[in-house]
RNA sequence: UCCGCGAUAGCUCAAUGGUAGAGCAAUCGGCUGUUAACCGAUAGGUUGUAGGUUCGAGUCCUACUCGCGGAGCCA
């Protein structure tokens, strides 16, 4: 493929160029006119002049929003076009003319555009968040890298459920009931005792009939786990890894920041290390602002928004009561009532992005709690293997893709953190 | 699953129980530096579905369908 990408213009200035893309929109008076250009990378603008060339001029009134075109012009550089520089046009060619494009440049409601979501994802903004997920996807790889993380994808297809609370997706797995993963979680950890230190990252499923801004039923888990890392040495790990994402973002995806009008001073705010609160500590700090709330309870969505409110950074919420998180969460020695799990609040009322904590490796005690939560303790026999053989203190935890897009851009809702949202009720396009 | 709100032109929305309207999009025309360009004209409707009250229903009542927001659960 011939051409230049929009935003490598600026390395081209008098040359003559190809731009490969889309008409985005046109403007222009009787004898000029500017069409507006993407391709993906950002936006730019075709000059064209009638006194100078009317045949291109003519023809070129004809291109309708959306058809994609081959823009052949030469590069200026023009602080009023979109990007800064424009193209100079001296010839297109049409490689597919649209009709009738319904998605238009005015307002449209969320039922409109969600219908057409295939569509909605090519304008500005919902590009710009994408480009943002991206960026986020990446520095994670970086981030673990960096810190001799071995990427280890968990199964998609499982036989039972991980933590057997959730509601499960059930597929006929050519004729035995399997379910999709709502975690990598038990995976991880084999794969950590293994190779020390291993995240996985992939589509976990929730069926779950939640209708919130923060949920959808298939979601996007950066997990990680790591042999020999105790919860201070996990929430360490997670805070860095926050920080760094923030960074990166903020290093390469200021243009997007600015399409979305993101307030950045709220990123930029985020320094090490995050606030730590205890669980105990937090429900105190809850009944001190006047809020009804007895210690054992999980704390709503409200609750930890108010928390949040109190700091400009993610905060840990840790030591959790024991009886209100998963069967696998190891007890402080210290206060057996609690475990040592930490749940990461964004900011800015964007609620939990992290869950994690020690795990327990200690074979009798798993046992037990298998048997205390009601699971089938011959479908968690390899994964007591793991206490068997070799067993180690290890902690780990999940960071939901979405909501950290969500927190980052400044979005009201995760559906437009992902390409093609699943959510309760609509699974179209 | 529960609570609340909504559905009128392609889109976004108006319309005391009394002739369904505007902006944008579309189509046609005008305009030599536009920025969701602008200006003029044309066309565009079984008011979500079914029933009811009324002389008369977009408007009031009932049911249903679909959607949105929130709760619970979680990331």
């Amino acid at each position: 493929m011939d051409g230049v990408l929009i935003k490598n213009l600026s390395a081209h200035v008098g040359e003559e160029v190809t731009i490969n893309g889309w008409l985005y929109n046109r403007r222009g008076s009787g004898k000029i006119q500017f069409l507006i250009l993407r391709d993906g990378t950002g936006l730019t603008q075709g000059v064209l002049v009638k006194g100078e060339k009317p045949e291109l001029f003519d023809d070129a009134k004809k291109i309708s929003q959306e058809s994609s075109v081959r823009v052949t012009g030469v590069v200026e550089e023009n602080p009023k076009s979109p990007g800064g520089f424009e193209l100079q046009v001296n010839n297109i060619e049409v490689v597919s003319q649209t009709e009738d494009y319904p998605v238009t440049l005015k307002e449209h409601g969320v039922e409109f555009l969600a219908d057409r979501r295939h569509l909605w994802i090519r304008t500005p903004k919902q590009s710009a968040i994408l480009r943002i997920r991206s960026e986020v996807e990446m520095a994670a790889h970086e981030f673990f890298y960096q810190n001799d993380f071995i990427q280890a994808d968990a199964p998609i297809i499982t036989p039972n459920a991980c933590e057997g609370t959730t509601t499960l997706f059930e597929i006929d797995y050519h004729g035995d009931p399997a379910y999709l993963s709502q975690s990598g979680q038990l995976y991880n950890e084999a794969n950590a005792m293994a190779l020390g230190r291993v995240y996985c990252f992939g589509p976990v499923f929730r069926a779950e009939k939640s209708k919130t801004r923060r949920h959808l039923m298939e979601f996007w888990m950066i997990e990680a786990e790591a042999a020999y890392f105790n919860n201070e040495d996990n929430m360490k790990l997670q805070e860095e890894m926050v920080s760094h994402i923030i960074k990166r973002v903020l290093k390469n995806r200021s243009a997007e920041l600015e399409v979305l009008k993101r307030d950045t001073s709220k990123l930029e705010a985020v320094q090490l290390p995050f606030p730590r609160l205890s669980y105990t500590e937090a429900v105190e700090l809850l009944q001190k602002k006047g809020h009804e709330f007895n210690w054992g309870d999980d704390f709503g969505a409200p609750d930890e928004t108010v928390i949040s409110e109190e700091y400009n950074a993610p905060v840990f919420i840790h030591r959790f009561p024991t009886n209100i998180k998963a069967f696998y969460m190891k007890p402080d020695p210290d206060d057996e009532n609690v475990v040592l799990g930490a749940d990461l609040i964004a900011p800015e009322g964007y609620g939990e992005i992290i869950g994690g904590g020690q795990r327990i490796d200690e074979l009798e005690m798993l046992e037990q709690r298998l048997e205390e939560h009601q699971l089938p303790k011959e479908e968690f026999e390899w994964y007591l293997d793991l206490r068997r053989y070799g067993s180690v203190p290890h902690s780990g935890f999940g960071l939901g893709l979405e909501r950290l897009v969500a927190w980052i851009c400044g979005l009201e809702h995760v559906r437009e953190t992902i390409p093609f949202p699943r959510m309760l009720y609509r699974m179209h396009p």
